[in-house]
DNA sequence: TTGAAAGCGGTACCAA
DNA sequence: TTGGTACCGCTTTCAA
């Protein structure tokens, strides 16, 4: 295309046809009052002049600002700041449309959320970003808010049977995949293994355990698995449910931690001299992972890339609202493998926010 | 913000302080002619009402297009053809900025791209995207455009000490890392390990080098590290290199491929019947690998997310054109370790491209 | 040094 | 069913 040319607007196709640029309008947008006839002659017309609609313009005449909510926990930090970050990134590089975002915070998943969900009328805002909690409890407040018009989208987590439009995670059901091929390889005699999970009737936690179980069977046959601990993201629980289950399997070869709640388990194994020996494979990358990681106690991370999910969350969210483009039904994100090698590319984001953090605090 | 609460406008700033449009706009670009104190005032004024252009606005009045050159490689398709993905996908996705795409394919790095980079007259495009090929012969040609005003983006390579504005692709260094790590965590037993890679002055190809070398001595010290091969990104060269290096090591317990070069490489492999034995590490990922990883015939292959590079490459040039946000100097990506366990989440990507391209030749 | 006003390309209201 | 036109917020020209 040379420079400069400029699509035609919808004043060249309104002279082309000797017509006003209102009955143009009215055939573009399909409205009452035009005559099939001249409708088709103007359609076929902005196809011939290759009409394209001045976006500009459009939105400076209707002067249309979104609304939208972002509702997210404030545990467990070390995840949801990124994500928020994510979601601001995205939302800030946005030109020719103007946004209001509101963003609110509560306690943690399961608490707060719902109150939050259901504090919100009806047309409030144009598009919800959230993390749902236990699905059967929320969907009825996603499914009110989305036949009111409010495009609901899900990240971190997902009520997959609620009327969302979107949702943006990780893939849970590779993540344990993934975990069980890297312990597999990783270990290679026979041996026993664990893995320590949140709650299991959190979807996410359920996915992984079914990825983990099923490809240790399928890739690494002399792995057996021991029965998966909960420890309720608790870490008081944490604590207590890795002692016992040292206690009672002295000889368990690797553990895949498949929440975020992974410090305890290593202070464990600190505790009883097993770091290091023990292959650990942990979830999601914060501050105190990495000096571990560096100095190879741990096998590695999977990193849940937080901030890739808030921005695609919000870039889905905003197409759908501006151009109605109807997102694929679940955006399913591959976790990156955080060994020591490829660390310092992970590291570097985790630090400048712990710092900003240390920063915001006063320090 | 409350809903439809919408930030302060031009007119605002004026009214609030009681003089004309004309000169708080004079004001906001230190045009030349307005008193300084006037200029003051405006400006703090327009902090304290929270000022925020509207985009749409200006974007209309100006009415500027922004005119984007694409130029890219048509070898490696596998690679390039999704970057070019990326790159559309990004543009698109975008409101509000009316931009020309022009997209041009040379026959492969070194074949043509200096040509099309110097043919090139100063000021034709706000910016352009292209990979660099060797980067001391195309640095005058970049540094020509650079200076009369055309943003250079640097994709896939880099040629850093040019005046382009970013560059984005893979973290090199970091690839033979971890090349380096997963076949030390691989294989446990003593043994020699060999990179295959194109040619040592591409900066890419010796970052790799760099970083395998280094992390196989400082990670994986019970292996050695063969001299490395140099197969030019032919396919012939990589066949001979391959036999030669079998026959005279044939011992080798593991291999590198550290370009999309890796099926010749694989097809000594399975003649030799040492598929499988011999841990290979590929990079990039292309429909004929799917096969060999779900098999567990090859270790894993690292993805160098050509659709993300391409994508990312454009946000940020067009966000530097828009609100002349000076990008990082580098944009380094972490690429991805596809296993088996995780392929699924990559390998439809490939195939439903695949399969588009087999459609689009009209099968 | 400052102000008044035209106009960018659509949308939508009112009139015919 | 169609046409005329005011207006969105900003930039820029011309006049004061």
């Amino acid at each position: 295309m040379e420079k400069g040319k400029k699509p035609a607007g919808i004043k060249d196709v309104a002279r082309a046809l000797g017509i006003s640029i209102a009955t143009v309008d009215r055939a573009f947008h399909d409205r009452p009052g035009v005559n099939p006839k001249t409708r088709a002659r103007v359609l076929a017309m902005a196809q011939k002049l290759n009409y394209r609609p001045n976006l500009a313009a459009r939105s400076l005449k209707l002067n249309r600002r979104l609304s939208i909510a972002v509702y997210l926990p404030e545990q467990i930090h070390s995840f949801f700041a990124p994500l928020l970050e994510g979601v601001r990134s995205a939302a800030g590089g946005v030109f020719g449309v103007e946004i209001d975002v509101e963003y609110r915070t509560y306690p943690r998943i399961g608490e707060g959320d719902l109150a939050l969900l259901e504090s919100i009328p009806d047309g409030r805002f144009d598009g919800v970003i959230f993390t749902p909690g236990d699905p059967a409890k929320s969907e009825p407040a996603i499914n009110r808010l989305s036949r009111s018009g409010t495009a609901m989208v899900c990240v971190a987590s997902d009520a997959p049977h609620s009327e969302r439009i979107a949702a943006v995670s990780v893939d849970a059901y590779v993540s344990g995949a993934l975990a069980a091929e890297l312990l597999g390889r990783t270990i290679q005699r026979n041996g026993t293994v664990a893995m320590i999970t949140g709650e299991l009737h959190v979807l996410d936690h359920a996915e992984k355990l079914r990825g983990f179980a099923a490809n240790l069977a399928l890739l690494a046959p002399h792995l057996s698995l021991l029965p998966v601990v909960e420890s309720h993201e608790s870490a008081q629980e944490a604590l207590r449910q890795t002692r016992n289950l040292l206690k009672r399997n002295p000889e368990v070869a690797g553990i895949y931690v498949s929440t975020a709640n992974s410090l305890p388990v290593l202070r464990v194994l600190e505790e009883q001299q097993l770091l290091g020996k023990v292959q650990v494979l942990c979830t999601d990358l914060f501050a105190e992972l990495i000096p571990l990681l560096e100095g190879g106690r741990i096998l590695a991370t999977l990193y849940q890339r937080p901030f890739a999910q808030g921005k695609t969350a919000f870039e889905i969210l905003l197409r759908y609202l501006v151009e109605r483009v109807r997102p694929e039904h679940a955006t399913r994100l591959a976790p990156h493998t955080v060994f020591r090698s490829n660390l310092p590319l992970f590291a570097d984001r985790v630090r400048s926010k712990a710092r900003a953090a240390a920063e915001a605090r006063g320090v």
